[in-house]
DNA sequence: GGTGTCGATCTCAATAAGTGAGATTCCCGA
DNA sequence: TCGGGAATCTCACTTATTGAGATCGACACC
């Protein structure tokens, strides 16, 4: 993870941190901003931006600019083909046809993250926030949640002491025992039912196993909250809890093809 | 670019041709494997391994192996959503409803390689191979050779020289005035058609401008071989180059919003 | 909840890099 | 062909990277 402040200094750490000043809202740099920026000579920085660029995770902008670069589409393309959670998720999503469905969406776990991979908008008058990329803290929207209720007892255990104050801010437990019960009732649910990141829908997830008793990511059927009736809610949470059940139980039984050397699956680690 | 070999070697390049090593038939290394293809000690491996993972470039997978990682996924949204190409040219093919389209899709240019950056699919019939993040060479395929065709004229000698040979494959020209000639042909018929890709469709590809005289991208109309009568062809012709040209006088007027600090254009250098 | 097994990190001396300032080359538009 | 500016090169100097082994710690099993 990325978030952590680094004590050492490496040189490819401060090639790669260059990435990082690549955000929405400053999307070009030129070189000379970018001087500024890292307190680095010209020389240096030109160097910086030649790894980046020789590798293609950068590439030349207008007005001598420079701007994320063509491999990163490229690998985005790469990671949709070899997973296998989207390669058993996808043809199965594409039969589940309730008219219920607003909307349905694949988010994964990645360390301490929840990153939303796949969505895809069937109610073409759903206004959606979400989208293939966006980033969520594991404490933070159904999709998270529903992960976080599952982590393996360690993971929860060392999840709750590294952010026992955020936990504490979403509600999900003043102390350990707290939130070790909210999170007990999640599991006995089954799913888990918000609409916390998009006012304008209700989401209803479930987790996906990638291992019995390891989660991988969770799926979430999301419908527009002004025409939902508590009724369609229930039905909801049936479907997307046998659909997520569907696809946990072909990831069990996935073996990779083609001429690959293993399961692609991500197991990350919660290490503090 | 990073096609051919380095010289030197930096820490940096030596991380990051990591990268390189996760194709789609090998998506996930072990560390054990990675030391024997990169020919390096266990900490040394480990320490590229590191810094790749801090960056959020590669993640853990099953059985201890190394997957590409979330900060991908991530930055692609971020591209799609600071591009301007994308910004302007989707609200305008959501526009274009003609039911000879069976497929509209846009490539960009980076380097000496064409991107694919934008597949839509209109026929529900048609089978597609073009995939956002699809690398082609420019010589290769209509959407690649019509911005080939426009490219400014010490790009094009440049590319010529460094690629006679594939060019006269391509039965592009056997020598440079042969190559000026047809790629001249070409800019006046203004749009480039083909099957080369997918044998099974053709596709009619406009070129788009950024700048008057520098081509930036190309848009294609793609349609099922079968079902397309010679005239058929010469209404999408029409309708991907007047599409195309809408485009481009947006894209001439586009001034960034939000606190950007500059148009995020991809201007390619041809360099040998 | 305790314990064992690897995967991942740390330590330290030797080695081979990265760094900065300025000159230079090369790209690209007229 | 030429001019302006971006990108690269040179070289002395400094600092990080490397490799082998010891150690740490996360995770699985009991």
């Amino acid at each position: 993870m990325a978030r952590k402040p680094e004590h050492k200094q490496s040189s490819a750490d401060k090639a790669l941190k260059v990435l990082d000043l690549f955000t929405e809202d400053f999307p070009a740099w030129t070189v000379e901003m970018l001087m500024k920026e890292l307190d680095a000579t010209r020389a240096t920085t030109y160097r910086y931006v030649k790894v980046l660029y020789d590798a293609g995770l950068l590439a030349t902008g207008a007005g001598s600019s420079y701007v994320l670069g063509p491999r990163i589409i490229q690998l985005d393309r790469q990671i949709q083909r070899s997973d296998p959670l989207l390669q058993i998720a996808l043809p199965m999503l594409e039969e589940e046809k309730s008219p219920l469905i607003g909307s349905k969406s694949i988010s994964s776990l990645y360390g301490d993250q929840v990153l939303s991979v796949y969505v895809e908008k069937c109610d073409p008058d759903i206004f959606l926030t979400m989208q293939r990329g966006r980033v969520f803290p594991l404490v933070y929207g159904a999709p998270s949640r529903i992960i976080l209720a599952h982590l393996p007892p360690y993971q929860m255990k060392n999840f709750y002491i590294a952010n026992a104050e955020d936990i504490a801010c979403a509600h999900l437990g003043e102390t350990w025992e707290d939130f070790r019960t909210s999170m007990q009732r999640l599991r006995k649910q089954g799913y888990c039912i918000g609409s916390e990141i998009n006012p304008t829908v209700v989401g209803i997830s479930a987790p996906i196993f990638h291992d019995k008793s390891a989660v991988s990511a969770s799926l979430s059927y999301v419908r527009r909250l002004e025409i939902t009736s508590d009724a369609q809610k229930a039905e909801l949470a049936e479907l997307v809890v046998a659909a997520a059940d569907r696809i946990s139980k072909q990831l069990l039984s996935y073996r990779p093809e083609r001429g690959t050397r293993g399961p692609v699956f991500t197991t990350p680690r919660m290490s503090v």
